[in-house]
DNA sequence: GCCGTTTTCGGCCCGACTGTTTTCAGTCG
């Protein structure tokens, strides 16, 4: 799939242009960008089933981006990319991901002191060259320095969200070969973890050489890194590496559980095994030289003398002893969740109508859906006032009476904005109007831990806000959380009765899995949305209940995993 | 460079905050 290349190649266009100071076009090339992006369907086949003309039908693409399309199709190149690489021979990306850097700071960077990319970047804030500039000062040089030291620790990891989706398809793939008998994805995506370094994948097969030659020839294979009889690794296109092993049946268990890992439960478990005068190995489990377990984890597990552990949990935090006094959590599934509270539709930013978002809710087996739009300070999102909360409050109500037949129910809310005071951007006459309130903090994201912490308390004192959107804001790799007492929120958060949400995309997850578990302790309710701006982006929802998952919560735990009447009694009115 | 119930040109990308300035440019959501 050529779509995600040709949107890298727009975004950098869109830097170059932005640099060379010109205005309007930068926007249009990221439109186009984020269309591709999120494009279904690979626009070669576009091209190839309805040539130029089909490529203009993509939204944000006219004639000229279309041309572009076409000749990176035919030549794998694009002119003026290339001729911008060569004036400006940056790495953008990696520039413009240090928080506070944008196009202009870096075109003065790169005039004055010849910085190329991030080890530059640091050379010169290092040696103290960049607060003596123009425009610049020994905030803005910290605050690089900063930027840095946080693309550092997170260097190498892809979120979930981008590998999962690539893995599985991979896993279908092998799958659908007659020479695999068993597969699953094993490491920290098997565990769910909200980033990734490398893929891992374990195969029973009798003939492991037809399964690493089929593997190694996957069309999103970059350079084979390794390629024998029980591992291959390579390296693909997207950028991570996966590595393929074939392991024999009668250990198929032990071996999944040694490579699930994590590195600290293994650990723990082999300790355990120890005790019990047994050896734990990926080969099996062994009391001297027999093999006592091994075909399956649950024999493993059982052999130990625990309840089975679900990966999500082998975090060494307390699982094994939780697995042998029977106390481990039950498991929420993606099944147990009746509905989704935080959906943006047409009226603010988002792309679908109410009409379409209920459809594909009604067909996802859910009960209800609640449309969040944003409200009026976010004026990029097109956020609503309070008459058009109004407005949408009476197209609901319609839409409500044409979908009693199918038993489904759509309940009003928004995303109020928490300003600076704690206070929100709608009055509260409209919000006592509406089924359910969310409030989000969206501005002023670097205010200090006190004030942010009072900030958000006197949001969830409000009698009308039921719900706290990504309450700690992090943007997964690229954006640290706020400054916040975390055990004062809970406490509160107990006190009024308000539900904390447990955010879907990707690369937010937010709340993250300590936290979740934090808030189990305390009691406090928690709430799973996609926080979709489109259709497609309520299947995201499973990344929350992993989430869930791993910060140990229950059914009980999560307010939509309740029918409406129920759910409806968790809200403050 | 894209787009159109404002339709082939003229808008689009607004407003708050920060860090730098001393009236404002750059960045972010």
């Amino acid at each position: 799939m050529k779509n995600k290349e040709l949107a890298k190649i727009f975004y950098e266009i869109s830097d170059f242009l932005e640099i060379d100071g010109i205005s309007f076009k930068p926007y249009a090339y990221k439109k186009a960008a984020f269309s591709l992006e999120n494009l279904e369907e690979d626009v070669f086949d576009i091209y190839e089933k309805g040539g130029n003309d089909a490529l203009q039908d993509i939204s944000g693409v006219g004639e000229n981006i279309a041309n572009h399309i076409e000749e990176y199709i035919k030549t794998g190149k694009i002119k003026i990319y290339e001729k911008y690489k060569k004036k400006l021979p940056l790495k953008i990306d990696e520039l413009t991901r240090v928080e506070g850097l944008g196009p202009k700071k870096i075109k003065v960077l790169y005039q004055k002191l010849g910085v190329k990319n991030l080890k530059d970047l640091e050379k010169s804030a290092k040696s103290h060259k960049i607060s003596p500039l123009f425009g610049f000062g020994d905030k803005t040089e910290n605050n690089i320095l900063q930027g840095i030291e946080f693309q550092k620790q997170n260097k190498g990891r892809l979120l979930l969200g981008q590998i999962l989706p690539i893995a599985e398809s991979i896993l279908e793939e092998l799958k659908s070969l007659k020479e695999v008998d068993k597969i699953s994805l094993a490491g920290s995506l098997r565990r769910r973890k909200e980033t990734i370094g490398d893929v891992d994948i374990l195969v029973v097969s009798k003939k492991p050489e037809q399964v690493m030659d089929f593997f190694a020839s996957l069309e999103l294979v970059k350079k084979v890194l390794a390629k024998g009889k029980t591992k291959t690794s390579i390296h693909t296109k997207e950028g991570f590496d996966i590595d393929l092993r074939v392991v024999p049946e009668e250990s198929y268990g032990s071996a999944l559980q040694y490579f699930t890992g994590s590195k600290d439960h293994n650990i723990i478990t082999r300790k355990i095994a120890i005790e019990k005068g047994f050896k734990l190995s990926e080969y099996g489990l062994f009391k001297g030289n027999k093999i006592i377990a091994g075909k399956t984890e649950e024999e493993v597990y059982k052999a130990l003398g625990m309840e089975y552990i679900e990966p999500e949990l082998r975090e060494n935090q307390g699982e094994t002893e939780a697995g042998m006094n029977n106390k481990l959590p039950k498991s929420l599934e993606l099944k147990d969740i009746k509905g989704d509270l935080h959906c943006h539709s047409n009226w603010n930013g988002g792309e679908n109508s109410i009409e379409e978002i209920a459809n594909v809710a009604i067909k996802k087996g859910y009960e209800y859906i609640g449309i969040s739009d944003h409200t009026k300070f976010l004026r990029i999102e097109n956020g609503l006032n309070e008459n058009q909360l109004l407005e949408q409050d009476e197209e609901i109500k319609k839409l409500n009476k044409k979908f009693e037949k199918n038993n489904f129910k759509i309940l009003h809310g928004c995303e109020t904005n928490i300003m600076n005071d704690g206070s929100v951007d709608i009055k509260d006459e409209v919000l006592e109007k509406l089924d359910y309130v969310i409030a989000g903090i969206h501005s002023n994201l670097k205010m200090g831990k006190k004030e942010m912490t009072e900030r958000l308390i006197t949001a969830m004192k409000n009698p009308n806000i039921d719900i706290i959107s990504h309450p700690t804001g992090r943007l997964i790799n690229r954006r640290e959380e706020y400054q916040l007492d975390f055990d004062r929120i809970l406490k509160v958060a107990k006190e009024t009765g308000t539900i904390l949400e447990i955010n879907s995309s990707p690369d937010r997850l937010d709340l993250k899995d300590l936290y979740i578990r934090q808030a189990k302790e305390f009691g406090v309710k928690m709430i799973i949305n996609t926080d979709a701006h489109k259709i497609n982006q309520l299947s995201q929802m499973n990344y929350g209940v992993s989430q869930a998952r791993r910060g140990w919560a229950e059914k009980e735990d999560i307010i939509n995993t309740k029918p409406v009447k129920e759910l409806l009694n968790y809200l403050k009115h």
